[in-house]
DNA sequence: CTTGAAAGTTCTCCAAAAGTTCTCTATAGT
DNA sequence: ACTATAGAGAACTTTTGGAGAACTTTCAAG
C-alpha cells in the first residue's frame, strides 16, 4: 500500500507523461507535489520502484515509466509444441509454450537484408534467406557481419580479427577463400543476429 | 527514449528530407537545432544510429535515412533496406521498405517446433533452428513435411510420392539415406512453411 | 587527373542539469 | 521509547549539451 505522498508523487508522474509525453525530472517532481529536496524524491521515487510501480526505462535523465498492467499481446505468437528429431517423437519443451517473433527478432537498430547469392551456406544461410542485422560498427572475432570493404563493396562474412591486426573476411562456403584486408580497409556496417526463410 | 535535443535532430532530420526530398549535411542540422559545433552534431547522429533511429545509406554526404517509427499497429517490422551479395554493395530493393514478421510467419494452423538434428542440413536447417508448420494431413510432392511414421516416430523430411503408391522419406543431408515406406505407416503431420534462427 | 572547398570524423575540453548517496531533523501514532 | 512518514540539504557522480581544433574523405570544377 501507498503513502499518501507516494501516492501523489505516482499521480504527478502519471499526469507528467499524459501531459509532456516524457518522464519529468526529479525537480519536476518535486514542483508539483511541494517537495524541495531532490534527496527527498529520490527516496521516494526508489521506494515507488522497489514496490513496483515504476521501472527504470533507462539509464539517465527522465528515464522513468509507468508499470501499467497491460492486456497479454499475443500477436506475434506461434505455438512453440516442442522439438523434432529424426527418429523421435514430438518432445514437448517444458515452460515455453509460446514463441513470439516479435521477441524473437525485434529490437533497437535492426533491419533485415536479403541474400544474395552462396557465400554463406555451410551455416544454412541460403540464396533468397532474410538475415537481421543489428546496426552496430565493432564486431567481436567470430561474429557474421556486414562488412563494407573500401566503402564499395558491402558483404556478409565471418569476421576474425588477426594479430598482426589485419582483418580476415571468412565465407562460410568450403569452395570459397577468405580474404584478408588491412584494418582501414573494413568498415563494420552490422552484425548478424537472426536469420528468416519463409518456403510457401 | 531519445534526449530532447536528440528529439529535435530528429525531427529537424526528418523535416529536411520531407522538403528537400534529400538528407540534410551536419551542418544544415546545426542551423535548424541552433548548434554550432560539427563534432557535436556529428556525436548526436552517431548516436541517432546507434539507437536505430537512423542508419547511413551509403557513404559520402547526405547518407543519413531514416528509420520510420513503427506505430503501435505496426509493431513487427523492421525495415527491409536491400540485398547483400558477395563483392556488390547494398542495393536497395524498390518498393519494399518494410517486412512484417507476422506477415512473413502468421497464419492459421501454424506451430512451431526446434529442430534437433542435423538431418535437415542441406536446406540450411540447423540444428537448433525455428521450423514454422502449417498443420495439413496432405503435402505435395517435393514438400518438406511433418511425418509421423507408424504412429510412433516424428520427423522432418522432404516427401515424395513413389509410382508404386508407396512414400519416401528424404533426409536433406548427404551422408544420410532416404527410406521408403508403405503409405499406410505414414502420417503427414504438418507442412514446413518457414525456417528461423537467432544469432543472439 | 588534379585540386580545393565542403562534408564528415575523431578528439579534447568544458559546464550545467539531473541523479545518487548521505546525514540531520521533525512530527504523529502506537 | 520506538517506528513510520515527511522534509532539508550537502557532496558527490553521471548524463546531457556544447565548442572547436585537427584530421580524413568526398565530390565537383577546372
Amino acid at each position: 500500500m501507498l503513502t499518501e505522498l507516494e501516492q501523489r508523487i505516482l499521480d504527478a508522474i502519471r499526469f507528467h507523461i499524459s501531459q509532456q509525453g516524457r518522464s519529468p525530472t526529479l525537480v519536476e517532481i518535486g514542483a508539483a507535489v511541494g517537495v524541495a529536496s531532490k534527496g527527498t524524491l529520490h527516496r521516494y521515487v526508489q521506494g515507488l520502484i522497489d514496490k513496483g510501480h515504476l521501472v527504470r526505462n533507462h539509464a539517465g535523465w527522465r528515464g522513468l515509466q509507468l508499470v501499467e498492467e497491460e492486456g497479454a499481446d499475443e500477436r506475434g505468437s506461434l505455438p512453440l509444441l516442442g522439438q523434432i528429431a529424426a527418429g523421435l517423437p514430438i518432445e514437448a519443451i517444458p515452460g515455453h509454450d509460446k514463441l513470439n517473433l516479435m521477441d524473437f527478432f525485434m529490437g533497437p537498430g535492426r533491419f533485415i537484408l536479403k541474400v544474395v547469392g552462396d557465400s554463406m551456406i555451410d551455416v544454412g544461410i541460403l540464396d533468397g534467406d532474410m538475415v537481421v542485422i543489428r546496426h552496430a560498427q565493432q564486431a567481436y572475432s567470430g561474429e557474421i557481419v556486414v562488412a563494407l570493404i573500401d566503402g564499395e563493396e558491402a558483404t556478409l562474412k565471418r569476421l576474425k580479427y588477426l594479430n598482426d591486426g589485419r582483418v580476415k573476411l571468412i565465407p562460410e562456403n568450403s569452395t570459397m577463400q577468405p580474404f584478408v584486408y588491412a584494418a582501414h580497409r573494413v568498415r563494420i556496417q552490422g552484425v548478424l543476429v537472426g536469420q528468416m526463410r519463409s518456403y510457401q
